[in-house]
DNA sequence: ACTCGCGGGACCGCCCGTTCAT
DNA sequence: ATGAACGGGCGGTCCCGCGAGT
């Protein structure tokens, strides 16, 4: 170990960077409350973070690393494919969903934000998404070939249609206000596996 | 009748702001910049709308004058329930690509800007988004009703996807550049059709 | 007239500018202490010059036409080439020295800031002092020609030794605080008109 | 003697530092910038120097010492005060010039940046510059009382000359760009070494 | 003895939305 | 509809110490 109280304090940082960032964005994320924060001084930030940019960059990371843990995690558990597809459908409308403590799934407003326009922010974010979806294409890929799809399965259609139950959720649930987001979410998936299936 | 000119004015303001908002989100867009590209004085600005907040909240109406005229525009043209429903879909996917000047649907981006900050911008973004769903289920219905669909479809539901599909139909295409993602989406809709009708 | 005010405010900046330039140079000039010595805010400034650099620039042409008035002023004075030298030397020192509330000449302390900063500061300084070099030897020239000077004078090079008799006599005034520095500095000058005239 | 280490750290400190502040200036020489130059801590240079100020007034004392070697060494070589004199100037003008790697000479612009900031910096500086023309008055003195000059020359009237010269012939170079700076500045002196002669 | 990691506090130039008298 | 001015905030850089590591 190299250096343990900066270390942990980049972790501070990082960890209240995308509590705010969940709720204002990634460029509303703002430095001085950021350190404020933290109790820290804004000099002291800009020693673990020469940039805002990079700050942002680092908050995309963490925020992919939890997406991971949080959603990826345990996919080699038992179960064929449409039980993983089915769990971490689950798992990422609770991702979606967020915690008391965090705004929800940052890279959905993320992508808004910087959609059109480009750099290493919307390069990184991009990468993420297509990750993400190559992930379930490759489930969905396994499930046809295993038998349990139908073998004509167009998977890259089908995690077109999975993205969109799920941002669709997303403003049912934070938009709307609606408490059915997720049952109605949960129901167009099911009809989504069903046609799967034949 | 106001001043005609105050009212042409008034008019190339919102038109620039709309332009400006598409691009940047409601939030980025920014009076001095908008002022200079139209030729008018910050303070000219503030002479048509005292507050920031009511330009969005106007600019956020304009928004909503455009899509009934571009999206439900002669709804009451020939053929039923299932031939408006696709039409709808239609312009619908069209007016989320948005044209060369305008970056794509105002309401999306700002969506999630706003949907944890309460206010009459949330609101209003709200209802707007309420009344374009509820629009939508009226057809679904009545084609249920007429047995153009099946009767037990619970349109809520039918609606909550076609909003997915073009949620995901704009990430599709705006972050990931994917040139398929109009076909998805309409692949998506018809299998959704399909399943209407049994 | 158009704008009294701002334009009186405009002039007002430019000669507390000028002042704290002539002492600090144009680099340390702060905009905040300055906007405070005005007993104006910070972006009272920027309505003024939206940029540093355009302020730099100002401060710099605002000198140039003091230069002018100070120096060049009633050039067309009784005397010929030689008498119109004379005063024109004195006048430039007077200009060297500077006055109780500024710092002496800016553009000797702005070209060793600039000297290998490219950018328009430099190149207007560049230009400031192209003219004026050229301005002096339009007089020796004509000296030469009215027969005045030797007719084989090379204007350039006795200008070259002008402005070092100058630069000299401004570090040996402000640097070594040498009270003997003006009669040195007329002592040079007169043996360089004596070999002038033969 | 100090650990040699931390002697030769110091020593690449202060050739780094010298090279910068030549091109930058005193002030401007900014100390992250400077320790990442080095491949060292902003805290690894305030172990050798514990302020901007001391750091100032060491790489003053070091562009002294440099000044001593390229431009005093080997006085006493053969030639009589004329040839000394010829000798020195020429390699002041080199020295003024300065080289690929460095921005010219030092004294010059820090005087401008500190002509009116009192201070050990301005003291340090006044001292080189003293020490200097002392030097110069000294061997125009052996001179006058060896015959090779006119015996009622004024040394001190000499050397403010000769100053002048060199100060002439760094903006001409530096500031103008001016291809025939080095020609006029010797045909400047010279004319002065032909008016000491009689 | 020397070097570093980490943090601080003041300040920088600049831009924001806003007000007010004209 | 304007020009002038404002107060507060932005991201970023400055020089500088403390405490610990080698």
């Amino acid at each position: 170990m190299q250096t343990a109280k900066g270390e942990a304090t980049r972790e501070a940082i990082l960890d209240e960077a995308l509590r705010q960032a969940s709720r204002l964005g990634l460029e509303r994320l703002s430095l001085a409350p950021l350190a404020e924060s933290l109790s820290l001084s804004k000099s002291g930030l800009f020693a673990h973070f020469k940039t805002k940019e990079e700050l942002q960059l680092r908050v995309l990371e963490e925020a992919s690393d939890r997406f991971r843990r949080q959603v990826l995690r345990s996919t080699s558990k038992p179960g064929g494919p449409k039980e993983r597809l089915q769990a971490l459908f689950g798992r990422y409308l609770d991702w979606v969903r967020g915690t008391r403590h965090n705004g929800g799934c940052l890279f959905i407003s993320v992508a808004q934000e910087y959609d059109d326009r480009p750099g290493p922010v919307r390069d990184s974010l991009k990468k993420s998404q297509q990750d993400w979806r190559a992930f379930l294409q490759g489930i969905v890929r396994t499930g046809a070939d295993g038998g349990v799809f139908r073998a004509d399965v167009d998977a890259e259609q089908v995690v077109f249609e999975i993205i969109g139950i799920a941002l669709s959720y997303q403003q049912t649930l934070k938009l709307l206000d609606d408490s059915h987001a997720k049952r109605r979410a949960i129901a167009a998936f099911e009809r989504l596996l069903a046609d799967l299936q034949k």
